[in-house]
Order: structure tokens, then sequence, then C-alpha cells
DNA sequence: TGAATGACAGATATTGAAATCTGTCAGCGC
DNA sequence: GCGCTGACAGATTTCAATATCTGTCATTCA
């Protein structure tokens, strides 16, 4: 019954997040990661060629998590419309309570990702995908009449990009924020939509 | 007729921005700054009362001379859609401009203007002001329909914060980047426009 | 008299020596 | 054999002494 505790990935990865919460990025270290699993460094090593792919795999796990919320939105069904604000307002709110609840962490977060630029191509490429799948609904029920899903995608995403990109997360203290996203959003859905008759 | 060469704010800050061109902003010491002028760094002090207040300045002057294109394109006439258009494309062309013509510079401001927050939000205020005349007369026209113009042109800026706003000034380089700005503003005058017949 | 100077105190930046960390690997023990 | 250890070299970081800079002001000079 007492099993042998064994070192996986997935172990060095929760470990590495502690040490990453406790110490900050900076200084953070492996022989730190090492220490709260109670093994040597080298056995690190064993699991994760450099600290860089450590890194870069704790990254790529925050965005995943990130991704799911959004992925359920895009895959439902209804109306595009409501649907497509409904995908953007998650999105929103997910930066916003990361931001808000802990804001060491986001920052530390933050740069691990930044340094992953691949791993963060390809969240972005997902999100697009997704935000192309609700339009694309949209043209089929009528509501939405655009040449080129994938394009209208891109661009509503780079429209919002204010909204989500972390580069503006001091922006959350702005007390017209809600206003200005209300706005932004009536923009975007009267942008996208279909003509309508007078 | 040989005058005798007084010190003014003026050439100090003439002074001030060759110095950072030389030495960066890093290694710009207000030492040097006195140097170029031939004056001890004391008679400089008399006409700044900080090295900050001097860096302001300095910000304050790269603000207003980018300001100054857009200002003559908002005040002109003929139809809104178009002249939207036209500020919208003239304002990322500058940042273009500034940022591959000198890179290092550029940078070098850009920080100076993070520092003089205040001045920027200033900056800020005045174009979305200028937005909001486009549009407000626009709505005049009957090309556009939106409740609040002053709004709206919040929106429009926000929704092109990916264009303009220094934070990505490195999807300069994406050869998709034409081909979204040109998306993305069609979104926004179909957004802005006034209901058509079919 | 009023602009400029230059010496000065406290703050900030630089530097190089010492400490710590990363990544490797021969060897140990299960 | 397989996973782990711990000593090691080279890279990086820390820290404290040293140098430079900022901002002030009594003094000079025109």
């Amino acid at each position: 019954m007492n099993e042998v505790v064994v070192l996986t990935p997935e172990r060095i990865l929760e470990a590495t997040e502690e040490v990453l919460r406790r110490y900050g990025l900076a200084k953070a270290t492996v022989v730190d990661v090492a220490r709260v699993l109670d093994v040597s460094h080298g056995s690190v090593y064993r699991h994760f060629p450099s600290k860089a792919s450590l890194r870069q795999a704790v990254a790529k796990r925050w965005l995943d998590r990130a991704n799911a919320p959004l992925q359920e939105i895009a895959e439902s069904s209804g109306p595009a419309p409501a649907r497509l604000e409904k995908w953007l307002r998650t999105m929103v709110d997910i930066k916003y309570k990361k931001v808000t609840e802990d804001p060491e962490m986001f920052a530390t977060y933050l740069t691990l990702a930044q340094e992953a630029c691949q791993a963060v191509r390809a969240h972005k490429e997902r999100l697009v995908d997704q935000v192309a799948q609700i339009i694309s609904d949209g043209v089929k029920q009528g509501a939405f009449e655009v040449a080129d899903a994938k394009v209208a995608a891109r661009a509503v995403f780079d429209a919002t990009t204010r909204y989500h990109h972390p580069a503006h997360s001091d922006d959350w203290k702005d007390p017209t924020r809600p206003a200005r996203i209300d706005a932004l959003l009536e923009l975007l859905l009267r942008g996208l939509e279909a003509p309508r008759k007078r």
C-alpha cells in the first residue's frame, strides 16, 4: 500500500510552481526545486534538459489551463453574437481575475510566458481559431456577414488587445473600463452584423 | 553683431537630445548636457529644477511633435469615413516610421514618455478628442450612427491599440500586419456606419 | 543685481572579488 | 541496469568598496 513516491515531470512542475510562489521568479533556482522534492538537483535534470525548458513547461501549463473555459464556449451552440460576446467577456474576465487575485504570480507567469514565446503564439492561434469558429457559425446563422471568418476573427482579437493583452494590465484600475469594454464590444458586433433593413 | 549666446530652456533641450542620442538613456547625465553647452551643470539647474523635469520636457516635446500632423487631419474637411481612415493610418504610420528609422531613439523617448505618464495621458486625451471630432462630423453627414461620439472615439482608439501602442512595437515585423490593419479598419468603419438599406 | 560657478553632501552607479548556480558526468546502491 | 547522487567547471549573481552623479548654495564676476 505504501507506494514509493516516484519523481515525475508532473511533480517537478508542481514543486517549481511552489518555489516560484515562495521565492519569486528571479530567485527561484533548480536547487530550490530539488530541495522541495528532497532530491539532488541533478535528478531534476534527468527529466528536464535545462532550467529554461522547465520554465517553458510551467508556462505551457498555465496557458493550457487558461484555454479550457474558452474552448468550451467556442464549442457550445446557440446564437453566435451572444456566444461571441460571452467568449470575449470571459477572456477579459480570466485575465482580470488572474491579475487581481495574485498580481505577483501573474507577473511571474507573464515573464515565463514571454520567454516561451513559441507556446504563446500557439495559444493565441488556438484562441483566434475559437473566435473564427463562432464567427463562422454566425455567418451560417445569417447573423454575421464577413468575407473570411479567420480574417474577421483576427480583427476582433486584435481590436480587443487592450483588454486581454498583459501589456495593458495596469488599465485594470481605470473606473471607466467596464463602460469602455461595453462600447468596444458593441462596435465590433455591429461591424460583424449583416446589414439590416431600416 | 557677435551676439552673446544665452542659455535657454530650448537650447538645453536640444543639448539633452544630443546627449541622449550619443550616450543613450541610461548613461546620459546632466553633467554631459552641461558639457555640450559648455557651462557648469549648476547652470542647467537654474532652468530645470531637476533631471526628472528635464526628461519630462524632452518627452513632452516629442509627443507634441507627433501630434501635429494628426491634428491637421482631424481639423480638415471632407467625408468623415475617409478622414477617420486616414487619421488612423497616419497614426499607425507615425509610430511605424519612428520605430523603424531609429529604434534606439524610439526606445529612449518611449521610456521618457512612460516616466512622464501625466503628459502621455494628456496626449492620448487629445488624440481621442480628434477622433471624436471626426466621428461627430460623420454623424452630422449621416455617414455614422453612434449614441455618443466621444464614447465611440474611445472605442475606436482602444480597438486600434495593438497598432499604435508602443507595447506592441515588436509586431512591426509581422508580414501579415498590413492585411490585418485593413481588416480591422474595415470592421471598425462598418461598426460606425449608419445601418444601410439592402 | 542676476546669471553662472564650483565645492560639497547625500544618492546612485560601477566594479571586481567572492559566493552561488547551472549543467555534466563518473560512480554508487537498489 | 536504472535512477539517483554529489563533486566539479564554467557561467551568473551578490555584495561591498569605490567612483560618479544629482541637487544645493555661498561666492564670483560682469
